[in-house]
DNA sequence: TCAGAGACTTACCTTTAGGTAATTATTGTT
DNA sequence: AACAATAATTACCTAAAGGTAAGTCTCTGA
């Protein structure tokens, strides 16, 4: 019993909870699906692709998905710099699982919000 | 061009983003997976699973969750009152993918902090 | 008559997420 | 000399999430 508290409770030791507080912001996963579709972008294209995030919360974004493994960062020596992002192995196999949950959020968005506007 | 960028960042159509951004929260997935296992809970058990929930956080959450039609709730006129949530078909179709997520969590756990701190 | 049970609700406060706008470094170009 | 380009960083601020602790409602049993 009290081994099943831990279990949904500690933050510390719940995979779900500690892996998954990473990407439930507000642009880790629209970068990783923009990532997965584009392959390879720069820091400036990711930008304007999702044109509504700051420059502080991409960096912020682009910086926490990297110390997880999941986005490979390569910067040129250049003048003016060249960085590119793109997805690691390990974010690879994490791709389809979010495909499907793009998925279901997809066929079910319609539905989810009428049971919004019903209760309101 | 200008399309993509839409569908990348319009908060409004993208599905992900409308849906998702409701059990990104701190409690959703927890209660949810808990009812998954559980079948039928009542307040007061749930509070007692998730040791570390607040009462009014567990409120909270149900509501949204009940208000996407994700949980249903059953109130028996008694008094004390008893109320029993569980899962409502909606979820159960979204649950294998949470599952899913779970398990890439757990295969995944010890290597994400192993890059954290790598990277610290 | 007063405590207790169950499921909340409310007022208040702290913490965190996220946004804005200005600034940095470096070199080639005008 | 000033400016543009690129990828940030920094200081500052607001809004949203979440926590704490106390109160509410209604009946039952001691």
């Amino acid at each position: 019993m009290e081994n099943k508290v831990k279990n949904y409770a500690d933050e510390e030791h719940c995979p779900v909870r500690n892996v998954l507080d990473r990407f439930g912001d507000k642009w880790s996963m629209l970068v990783l699906m923009l990532l997965s579709d584009m392959d390879v972008l720069r820091f400036n294209e990711i930008h304007k692709y999702i044109g509504t995030i700051s420059q502080k919360m991409l960096t912020v974004t682009l910086k926490k998905l990297e110390a997880d493994g999941l986005v490979e960062r390569k910067a040129y020596p250049e003048i003016p710099p060249r960085v590119e992002y793109s997805l690691t192995k390990r974010a690879k196999t994490l791709m389809p699982i979010i495909q499907d949950l793009a998925q279901w959020a997809n066929k079910n968005m319609a539905d989810i919000q009428d049971s919004r506007r019903s209760v309101v």
